[in-house]
Formats: C-alpha cells, structure tokens, sequence
RNA sequence: GGCGACAUAGCCAAGCGGUAAGGCAGAGGUCUGCAAAACCUUUAUUCCCCAGUUCGAUUCUGGGUGUCGCCUCCA
C-alpha cells in the first residue's frame, strides 16, 4: 500500500515496524464543545485508514487520547485552558464538561459508523505517566526548569524542524495575533512540558510534581499515552494538518528524546473542511455539527459518503449544494443496491468477481483514493455478474466504507414491500391513498386524502385542470404526490 | 517575511508519459393526461498561463498566476 508520508514528503510504501502488526496513534479531540463536521472530516478519513489496513490483514492497535486538560486557548504557552473556559462557559465542572463532550463526541463517531478505538485514554488518567516522562527528560538534559516551568529545550536536537517546513531563522514568533514570546523559554521554539505558573490562577485541575502544584503541557500527552500503549515503535500517527507544526514536531522531539531512537516512522495528515471563505474553526465562531446536519435532512452516512468523494490530501470545501449532490447520490446508490435481489443464487464468474475487487483494492492501495473506491461501487452495479456476486461485494467494500450500504437498502426493500401491502389492502375499496410520511396528525391527514380523492375525481372525469389546481394546493401544504396505476401515495416535507 | 499544498466541465472528482473515469446537475428519449419516480442515451478536441524535455505532456522540468493552509488555539 502506498501512502503519503509528512514525514518524507513522499507516497511511501506503507512498511511497519512488525511485519502484520500495525501500531496505530491518533490525536483525539479537545473534549471542551461540541466537534464540527471538519473535525469529524479527520476521524471518518482516519477510520477508513483503519478498516482497510484490517482489510488487508494487518493486525490493528489502534489508540487515541482525549483532551481533556493542558490544552491552552491562545498564547505561548500561556493564557487560559480550553477546558476551563469550556467550563466557565456552561457553569460546570472541567470534568463535568469533559464527560459530557466525550460522549457527544462518541455519539457523532458512532452516527457516522467510526469505529472506537480499542485503547482510549483521558489525559487526566495519564498524569502519573505524563510526570515520569518529564523526570526522565530532565534527567537526559533535554528538558530544564524556568520560571516555574519545565520546557523541553529544543536546541537540543539536530533537526527539530522533522517536517521540513519551518526553519529557526524564520520562525515568526507572535505573527498571529494575541500571541505573545514567554521570555522563560531559552530559545523561541522551545515549549511546555509542565505548568506551575500560570496567567491564571483559577486553573481548576491541578497536581502535585517535583516542579510543584501544576498541569501538564499539551503536547506531552500524545507522546506519553502512545508509548505507554503502543511501545517505543510506532507505525502509523495520525491527525488534522494544523497539528504537524508544533504538535506533531514537539511530539517527535521529546518521544526521540526519551526513547532514544526513530520513534514513529509514518506520519497521516488530513486536509481541512473549508468553508468558502476559509477554514471552519471553533475559534472563529460560526460552525456546523453534526446534529445541525441532521436537523437540516442529511444522514450522517451523506456526510460519511461527501468526504469520501474527496481526497484527504486536499482541502474540501463544504457547501450545502455539495451535499445535497451528495443526499441524491446515496439515495440513488441505495436504491440500485435495493433492487438487487436478495434471493438470487446464479453463481458468478470468480475472474470477474476477482476483478472488481482489485479495482477497490488498487483505489485504497494508492493512497487511499477513496473516491475511485466509490466508484468500484459503481462498478459492480454495472457488473455483468448475479445479484448474489453484486451484494457479497459491496458488503465487502463497504467494511471499509462503512456507508450502511447493506441495510439501508435492506430497509428501503422493507419499505418498498409495506406500501405495497398497504396499496393492495386500499384497493380493494376503490382508489388507495398510502401516506409515506409518519407522525402526522390524524386532522391534517384525512383534509390531504380528501383532497387526493377530489383530484382523482377530476381525473377520472379528464379535469385535468381542476386536478393540476389541486395538486398545486396539496404542493403549497409541503405534500408531493406519486401517482400509481391503482393508488395515490404522498408523503409530507 | 518563511514554509507547504492545491489548480481538470455548471458543481464534486479520477487520472502518476500513450491521446480526458465516475457522481450530481443539465439536455434528449421511453413510460405517464401532465407531473413524480425509474430506465436508456447524451454532455471537456482539452486539463490556470508561458517556456522546456519527449515521437508524444493533463501527467515530467523550469518560470509565472491564482486559491488555501501552517509559522506556539484548532482536526
């Protein structure tokens, strides 16, 4: 497999450590609101990386922290806690704040069919662990006391700057705005290991350390948990673009530092969701969850197929035209898997069949191209191979894809068979009317079927103009109308 | 200022030196009184621009242009 590699800047060929075992890390989320749909654009990417390293037989160990102290809003190293203004935000607890985030982070995980890690670890589990870490690098010299702090000292190392983009001499210290340089620090690029002073001093979760009563960086956090769970050779770290320089650097440097050696020889990075004008960001205000989504009509399982459609190497523009390309897209992709008959046996030539599945394969196998592997759906629906030979292999690709491809159309196959019961039923007494819509009141249901029955009328009496006025009406009532040979069904927007 | 990524139809997007996949939308058709749905057919002489390498470039090289991201909050 290749895959593209931040680390050589090149598509390398996708190698671990142990032949078969595949260590894999990914940075999870800051547990202080709710994640937006770009966040959620990573952890989707992230989880088809997954599935198919387990799809090509890779024994996977899969672990991801969570957030949910030391994650600073602003600053050098200084300045307010997420968590904490999380908190301050809603009138909680930090920790009340975290558990509640966690599982909404969860819940829209599960609603977009991304599988949990088998090892998830709280940052505040891990105190103990993060505190041993930066005893030893003290004790290597890597790391020193200043200002009540301990920083990792970057100049230390021969290539701090692992992914090639930035250089000490060009490091723009405070160009963002609202960041200021912490005069603690011996050179520029330095950072936290561990907090005793803080701008502020209300900081809710603290601990006792050598260095006294404080909290640990952010970064520290990753490094501890994946060595602590993983061991010191890792194979595969995963997370958002923005998290390269400095998280992932600071990450390496104080790993290689501790263990000594090549630490994690892999490195994926997703691209961001952007919105027209730029990146969707919780600091900047306006952004969409998932819940959002739903509310608006979208299955989670279009967003799922909308990322899917792109490369995670490229940055995605969201757009509500995209999705709904994308609604009709799936709908019309169930549909087709829907018409597959569930009971066919033909047997199917193994070479075609063999066929198709390299198709998907090389799709995934180059960089994990999952929109040519959306295609190699398409192909098999065109496949001249049984219905049988159709389904097995979009089951297949869809342990992968995870689209619910399987039971949605078995659900939509339930449906279609139910509005034909309840057609055959109402026919037998003249003209049926089959609400698809649940949950409407029984008032505004029956005015709808009598004007149904009204139109039908007219038409049988060739009115068609009083039909169509009709159907005008029921149209300004959010009702649609499909005609049948012996039924009317209508559902409600 | 430094670093990086990207540029293909109305939109999303594949393409990795041999003459432009696929999806959505659009157009035409079949079926319907008309619609809707479904199905069939169709939709880029050209891939941001300019040079170069090559028999041959969307693909490689160099130079532009544009968009986006990172440079201590982010996925």
């Amino acid at each position: 497999m290749k895959l593209y590699n931040t680390l050589t800047r090149t598509r390398d060929d996708f190698v671990t450590h142990e032949p078969g075992k595949c260590r894999m890390y990914t940075c999870g989320p800051t547990v202080y609101h709710f994640a937006h749909i770009g966040n959620l654009r990573t952890y989707i990417m992230e989880d088809v990386l997954d599935k198919y390293l387990r799809y090509s037989g890779y024994d996977v160990t899969r672990c991801m922290n969570i957030t949910d102290v030391g994650h600073l809003t602003s600053d050098a190293d200084t300045g307010e806690d997420k968590m904490l203004k999380g908190a301050k935000r809603e009138h909680k607890t930090v920790m009340e704040i975290a558990r509640f985030y966690t599982d909404a982070f969860f819940a829209d995980c599960a609603k977009l069919n991304i599988r949990k890690p088998e090892i998830v670890v709280p940052a505040t589990s891990y105190v103990e662990r993060f505190i041993r870490m930066i005893e030893v690098l003290v004790d290597k010299g890597y790391a020193y006391l200043s200002g009540g702090n301990v920083y990792f000292d970057t100049s230390k190392l021969d290539n701090y700057y692992v992914f090639g983009n930035q250089s000490a001499e060009d490091l723009a210290v405070g160009v963002r705005e609202g960041v200021e340089a912490d005069d603690a620090k011996r050179n520029a690029a330095d950072f936290a290991l561990w907090f005793t002073k803080s701008k502020f001093e209300d900081q809710e979760l603290k601990w006792e350390s050598p260095w006294g009563l404080g909290y640990p960086g952010w970064h520290i956090e990753c490094s501890a948990i994946a060595l602590e769970n993983l061991g010191e050779y890792l194979d595969l770290h995963c997370g958002g673009v923005d998290n390269a320089f400095p998280h992932h650097t600071n990450e390496i440097a104080q790993s290689e530092a501790y263990v000594g050696h090549p630490w994690c020889s892999h490195w994926f990075h997703v691209l961001h969701l952007n919105t027209a004008s730029g990146k969707m960001s919780k600091s900047s205000g306006e952004f969409l969850t998932l819940s959002l989504l739903e509310e608006k009509g979208y299955d989670p399982m279009v967003y799922r197929l909308f990322c899917l459609g792109s490369h995670y190497r490229k940055s995605l523009v969201f757009s509500w035209e995209g999705m709904d390309s994308t609604k009709t897209a799936y709908q019309k992709l169930v549909a087709r898997i829907a018409a597959l008959d569930p009971e066919d046996k033909t047997e199917a030539d193994p070479s075609a069949v063999g066929e198709l599945k390299a198709r998907f394969a090389a799709a995934m196998d180059n960089d994990l191209n999952t929109a040519l592997a959306v295609t190699a759906l398409y192909d098999v629906l065109k496949a001249k191979i049984g219905d049988a030979a159709k389904l097995a292999l979009i089951a297949d690709f869809d342990t992968v894809l995870s689209l619910n491809l399987i039971p949605a159309a078995q659900k939509a196959r339930e449906a279609a068979k139910q509005t034909e019961k309840q057609t055959e039923n109402a026919a037998q007494d003249g003209l049926a009317v089959v609400c698809l819509t649940e949950g409407l009141d029984d008032s505004f249901t029956a005015e709808v079927e009598a004007l149904i029955r009204e139109r039908a009328d007219a038409k049988k009496k060739k009115d068609f103009a009083e039909a169509d006025k009709i159907r005008a009406h029921l149209s300004e009532m959010g009702v649609t109308l499909k005609d049948g040979k012996e039924s009317v069904s209508w559902e409600k927007a």
